[in-house]
DNA sequence: ATGGTCGCTTGGCGA
């Protein structure tokens, strides 16, 4: 079979339930790894994602942002929540995914702080929580992903590792989310547990690409200041798995759109 | 250079 699976910052699901049911419409996929759904999981819209297909739901919310799911057509079994640097705020889940193909997946939908405007730790709380975050994240897949089997992961990661995944890697050095240590340390994180990164293995580095346009531009697709702040990942066991990636722009363009588009891979399993 | 827009916890915060 071939298992699908969508990332996407959906910035609130009550709002954007038919957005997702076009997403499901047009994509199809298996499994969603959802970010910023931003409701408590007792107004979670359980039905109506079952009604799209997906039964399977595992939630972590906190009231007002934040909010991270996995949502799945398949069986998720060992539902865990992993909070870091001492706060309960809704941001890492994962499960297994039983039955792709036979095989046992391990997901993970990751919601990384977006670290404020100031990029010094020093000057800025929400910058120092991002390092920290990222620090903390990749200690534990460190130890995590050494005994682990096929892992993957999506999440909105907040950092735009590539020249080409920011509209102007000269002018965005010193804006959060393309600052060196920024960088530094998501490439850290991303060496943790030897994720690939699924998106760029099928289109190539040297060209542009990107999953997020601020709302306060007037045009998002005349000016094009996007970056690429939306990942999909996988481990050494599935490399050999990858079947194809895409993002999907045009979701950018629908009514009350999220800021973030969906990003979507495709394993051979 | 500043402000521009969303969604939430109704109004200031987080993005």
């Amino acid at each position: 079979m071939t298992l699908r699976l969508v990332t996407w910052n959906i910035n609130s699901i009550r709002v954007r339930l038919d957005h997702l049911a076009r997403v499901v419409q047009e994509i199809n996929p298996h499994v969603l790894c959802l970010q910023e759904t931003k409701v408590t999981d007792g107004l979670f819209p359980r039905a109506e994602v079952e009604a799209l297909g997906f039964s399977h739901q595992h939630i972590y919310g906190i009231k007002g942002y934040n909010g991270v799911a996995i949502l799945s057509r398949l069986p998720l079994t060992e539902p865990a929540r992993h909070d870091w640097c001492g706060r309960q705020d809704g941001r890492h889940v994962s499960a297994y995914l039983e039955g792709g193909g036979g095989k046992r997946l391990e997901i993970h939908s990751l919601y990384i702080p977006a670290g404020g405007d100031v990029p010094d730790p020093e000057a800025n709380p929400k910058f120092a929580h991002k390092l920290e975050f990222l620090k903390q994240t990749m200690a534990w897949f460190r130890k995590h992903g050494r005994n682990s089997g096929p892992m993957i992961l999506g999440g909105d990661l907040n950092v735009a590792p590539l020249k080409t995944d920011v509209w102007s890697h000269k002018q965005l050095l010193g804006v959060v989310t393309h600052t060196p240590v920024e960088v530094a340390h998501l490439a850290r994180l991303q060496d943790s547990a030897s994720w690939t990164d699924a998106v760029r293995s099928f289109i190539p580095p040297e060209e542009r690409l990107y999953s997020w346009w601020s709302y306060r531009a007037r045009d998002w697709r005349k000016n094009n200041r996007g970056r690429r702040l939306d990942h999909i990942w996988v481990n050494e066991p599935l490399r050999g798995s990858l079947a194809g990636a895409q993002v999907m722009t045009s979701a950018r363009d629908w009514k009350r759109p999220s800021d973030h588009v969906p990003v979507v891979v495709d394993l051979k399993l």
